[in-house]
DNA sequence: GTCTATAAAATGATAGAC
DNA sequence: GTCTATCATTTTATAGAC
């Protein structure tokens, strides 16, 4: 839905709209956002930053749809014939940490998607999203049968890597006013207590 | 911020206002919420909503409000003297479960709050919220210290009850979709699933 | 208390000059 | 490509009749 960038300054443009696109709308979700602040922290007039998007929905989908695939790839990577399930599910979890960490912004978008009732993400969630977990619920389920892993709900066991790891992002907010000035940077600690939790969990 | 209901009618329209606004708010944030839906909602027109609160931000400050304590109840009723330390986090956890299921508006109403980086709660998660979480940590550290409960960073454990409880009503529309029509209420198996989780991890 | 009418500002989007 | 000017709507809020 937006045109593709061919000179340096349409990709240079492009590339500033949807860096500013994703400050606001990952704060406000879709309908709190206005094209004036995404304008004015693009740098661009509202009628210039329309001349790269036709849309506010536009960028929006824009958005949603290139993030989806690299948000997915750590569990795509989850890798079936690992000598130890359990280390590569801790590697897992890690890198959904690493990425709440280094993209806060992206794992807010999403939330605010999903808090919203995935009004634009629906039809995704329901094939691609479903289809990966299922599957890679199946190699959960094939360890735990095996004796490789403790025996565990794999879906839901999903569902709180997720929870765990995204919440340092979603609700950095209310992470930082519990600890306090004193801790500046909850995730080395937050890395070392998810890595007990998980050790805990799963191992045999 | 709102007009004490005197009257019958005022508390029934009172009621219905902060009821419809607690649907709208809670799926589109502050921003994104409209008065016009508001008023829909509640079966009233927008001027006479406009009699019952000021403005649409004392809507959104009352609903906060009067949230914040009945929140935070169960994390106050956790009690210090508890006879089984692991049982009685527990049954934070599944009654903090339990509020999910029962009050997903509620949870997600929070959640727009934080994910917009706490505008107008920023204050009471500083000085409410983080003290009432260092007085519980302490009490969780002296368990541990007794050898009561396996040793636990006791600050990032309960952001890990926040994050997997609330994680089923923010998220609903993502678990479902995972899920699949074949399972329409994810509760029971939570339940379950979380109890095995915080066992593994408290468990001495 | 509730309504119609309306003001005043904001917001998404377009026209057209340069 | 970028801008100023502007339009059409939506949105918050008020005035004033009943």
């Amino acid at each position: 839905m937006s045109p593709r960038p061919r000179t340096r300054i349409q990709q240079k443009n492009s590339e500033a709209i949807l860096d500013a696109a994703l400050d606001v709308f990952s704060r406000h979700g879709f309908r709190g956002a206005t094209l004036d602040q995404i304008a004015t922290t693009a740098g661009l007039s509202k009628p210039n930053l329309l001349y790269y998007f036709p849309s506010k929905k536009a960028i929006h989908v824009a958005l949603l749809s290139a993030l989806m695939d690299n948000w997915l790839q750590p569990l795509r990577d989850l890798d079936p014939e690992a000598a130890d399930p359990v280390a590569e599910l801790l590697g897992y979890v890690r890198r959904k940490l690493e990425m709440s960490r280094d993209m806060p912004r992206e794992s807010r978008l999403f939330a605010n998607e999903i808090l919203q009732g995935a009004p634009r993400m629906g039809p995704a969630l329901e094939s691609e999203l479903a289809g990966l977990v299922a599957d890679k619920a199946r190699v959960i389920e094939g360890w735990a049968a095996e004796g490789r892993i403790a025996p565990v709900h794999p879906k839901h066991l999903i569902f709180s890597i997720w929870a765990l790891t995204q919440h340092y992002a979603d609700f950095d907010s209310q992470v930082r006013a519990v600890l306090g000035p004193g801790e500046p940077d909850p995730y080395p600690e937050a890395a070392v207590y998810l890595d007990t939790l998980f050790t805990r969990l799963l191992a045999r």
